[in-house]
DNA sequence: CGTGGAGATAGCCGTGGACA
DNA sequence: TGTCCACGGCTATCTCCACG
């Protein structure tokens, strides 16, 4: 213990209770010796009989004392029995009491060491399960890492797919330009193009880049590009070809002629998968030449065309990466080797046209020859010589188709030129006189094909014609006149027969059962929608329909207008045919000409009301009153004229008759 | 002194707007 | 519908500069 300080020491004495003397009386110093004793020493002795009785008497005070200590020692006995026996009972109580802790304790130790062994075994299992729970995270970040790469890649594919980027670079992609060009061929204006687009991603859920697509210009380039692309793929199709057949006819657009020409040849569908040089899949394929404007529609014009067609697709066949990388060129007579006919009007200027398109394949096909001779044969130089001297001045303006003073006037590289030209001509014609006449006519295929409707209705017309001879021949009175609104009041109006107005309105109409026809063609099938009785009847319906029933449908007329222009239109078609054996034979008799034009007449009599028209109402009226309606009417005399008249008279004639009549 | 990268520049080409 | 022209992107080329 440190030592006390001074303030401790002040402190202790001012609080001692013991005071001032304690302060001398130190604890720490032992306790002064006791006082001696004091007992008074014997100073005489004494006698004997005094000692003995002093003896006695201590032996009696002793016994005494004895006998006390001996009560004393049996109270003591006593009084440990008793507290032996109490300290037993509390010994045994003890015992007892402390029997069940102890046991408690010995269980609770056991159950502690199993709530160890429990526990430990729990944490074992718990750092497993940590462990496998850590796994499980690990693998689930990695799971969470890849899932969200996953999600933004398809996040990116979707934004990819969702928005259309028309350009490549600044440039259209070919996709872009080709629905530009579809879209132009469809119908849609190239200023409407980029709207049509922006509008159609819209609908379908999808965005164009920056929300800008072609301009009108840049839609009429890619629209210019098609075409070129089509010559180029033409001028190949050709090249590849074994031959072709050239298709055109012209018609006028605001005064102005325009050919238009096609291709039909054997080529490659271009599916996918298909491949493109295996000739034994090529299929017949039509592709377009070109719309051009002409100064005429004349032969010679059509020809011309062709020529610059034919010059065009060679130029830009041989001048496009296509034939580089083909190492093949295709000059303008390419084309006419290649073509083996021609589809045309059956008129003269489609026969003009044909003509001196054949005229120039011969041409070009014999020059060849004649070079090839030259090639090949190597011909002696006599030969080319006297071949030379028999070449006039005639031959050169022939060939050149110049003038005399052209040829006199002509540079002399191109003289030169135009000799060899005629000499080979003049060796080729050698060389194909020698051919065998298959090898001749097939050096030269060029069929004509003419056009099917001018066949069909030069047929009707040279029919008519007959047909009109007819009444005059047998002296049979004509059908009635089917003249027009104008002509039929004049003709009524007519007081004389022989008057100017009547005659002229008489010349100018027509009558029989081809006018009927095309009247009533006119009446039940008009063109502009509203006109014809099918129409008009079919706009009533609708209306009627919806009025009286609430329905929705169509206007349908029922029945009879429909079954009547099919009737019609199958009995033209089979007075067509028998036309066309009526230009071919004279064998009808007077008498079947005689019950044939009973019937048309019969037919155009009941007819006749049709001139005045029937009105709207007149005809709904009698169709809802159930009355017979015009429309039976016509019907049953449509089946005189064309069905049951027709074969009243095949009969006669085994299908084979010849119409006479009308 | 050669090489290669970065920046500047000219020319080509595609595009779209203005205009007739 | 065609022509003209400006604009902007792309590319080849040039120039400069740093570096080994």
């Amino acid at each position: 213990m440190a030592p006390r300080s001074q303030r401790q020491k002040q402190a202790h004495k001012v609080w001692d209770p013991r005071g001032a003397a304690a302060e001398e009386d130190d604890e720490n110093t032992p306790p002064s010796a006791p006082p001696p004793s004091q007992h008074p020493s014997s100073t005489k002795p004494k006698s004997l009989k005094a000692q003995l009785i002093e003896r006695d008497a201590r032996i009696a005070e002793l016994e005494g004392l004895n006998a006390i200590l001996r009560a004393t020692l049996s109270d003591v006995h006593q009084t440990h029995a008793a507290a032996t026996k109490s300290l037993k009972s509390e010994h045994d109580r003890l015992t007892n009491r402390n029997f069940l802790p102890s046991t408690t304790n010995k269980s609770l130790g056991s159950q502690k060491r199993k709530a160890e062994q429990a526990l430990t075994e729990e944490i074992d299992r718990k750092h497993k399960r940590i462990k496998s729970v850590r796994q499980q995270l690990y693998a689930s970040k990695k799971q969470v890492e890849r899932a969200k790469k996953s999600l933004q890649k398809v996040q990116d594919e979707y934004r990819k797919l969702k928005t259309w980027n028309p350009k490549i670079g600044n440039t259209y992609s070919p996709d872009a330009r080709e629905l530009g060009r579809q879209l132009t061929e469809d119908g849609c204006v190239a200023e409407r193009v980029e709207h049509a687009v922006l509008s159609c991603a819209k609908a379908f859920g999808i965005r164009v880049k920056r929300d800008e697509f072609m301009s009108r210009r840049t839609v009429t380039r890619a629209v210019d590009e098609g075409g070129k692309y089509g010559e180029i793929q033409l001028g190949r199709e050709i090249m590849e070809s074994e031959g072709f057949v050239e298709s055109s006819d012209g018609t006028t657009y605001r005064g102005i002629n325009l050919e238009s020409r096609h291709i039909a040849l054997l080529g490659p569908s271009y599916e996918p998968g298909v491949d493109v040089s295996d000739r034994s899949l090529w299929t017949r394929q039509l592709r377009f030449l070109e719309v051009a404007p002409a100064l005429d529609h004349t032969g010679q014009r059509q020809f011309e065309g062709t020529m610059e067609a034919s010059e065009r697709i060679a130029d830009v066949y041989t001048r496009s990466p296509l034939a580089a990388r083909e190492q093949r060129t295709m000059e303008k007579n390419d084309y006419w080797r290649k073509k083996i006919g021609e589809n045309k009007d059956h008129a003269a200027d489609g026969k003009k046209a044909f003509k001196l398109s054949a005229e120039y394949k011969k041409d070009v096909v014999l020059r060849d020859l004649g070079r090839k001779t030259m090639e090949e044969a190597d011909l002696e130089t006599a030969i080319l010589l006297l071949s030379m001297n028999e070449i006039t001045n005639d031959d050169l303006m022939q060939t050149g188709k110049i003038s005399y003073e052209e040829l006199a006037v002509m540079p002399s590289g191109a003289k030169t030129a135009l000799i060899e030209q005629v000499l080979e001509r003049k060796i080729g014609e050698d060389t194909f006189n020698s051919l065998p006449e298959e090898d001749q006519q097939n050096a030269l295929t060029h069929v004509f094909g003419g056009c099917c409707c001018h066949k069909d209705l030069n047929a009707l017309r040279y029919g008519m014609a007959r047909v009109q001879r007819v009444y005059d021949t047998h002296d049979i009175p004509k059908p009635v006149l089917l003249a027009t609104k104008a002509n039929s009041a004049v003709i009524d109006l007519a007081t004389a027969t022989d008057g100017a107005a009547f005659q002229r309105a008489v010349e100018s109409s027509t009558r029989g059962a081809i006018k009927l026809l095309s009247l009533l063609g006119s009446l039940l099938r008009h063109k502009d929608g509203q006109r014809g009785y099918q129409d008009r009847s079919s706009i009533f319906m609708r209306e009627a329909k919806k009025a009286l029933h609430d329905l929705e449908e169509s206007g349908q007329f029922p029945g009879p207008i429909q079954e009547l222009i099919q009737e019609t239109e199958q009995g033209l078609g089979r007075l067509y045919f028998l036309l066309l054996g009526d230009t071919r034979s004279n064998e009808a008799s007077a008498s079947t000409f005689q019950s044939a034009h009973a019937c048309i007449q019969n037919l155009t009599n009941h007819t006749r009301h049709l001139r005045r028209g029937v009105s709207k109402n007149t005809l709904l009226q009698k169709y809802t009153q159930g009355e017979s309606n015009p429309c039976r009417l016509l019907r049953g005399a449509v089946e005189i004229a064309l069905s049951r008249d027709f074969r009243l008279l095949e009969g006669k004639h085994d299908n084979r008759f010849t119409i006479g009549v009308l």
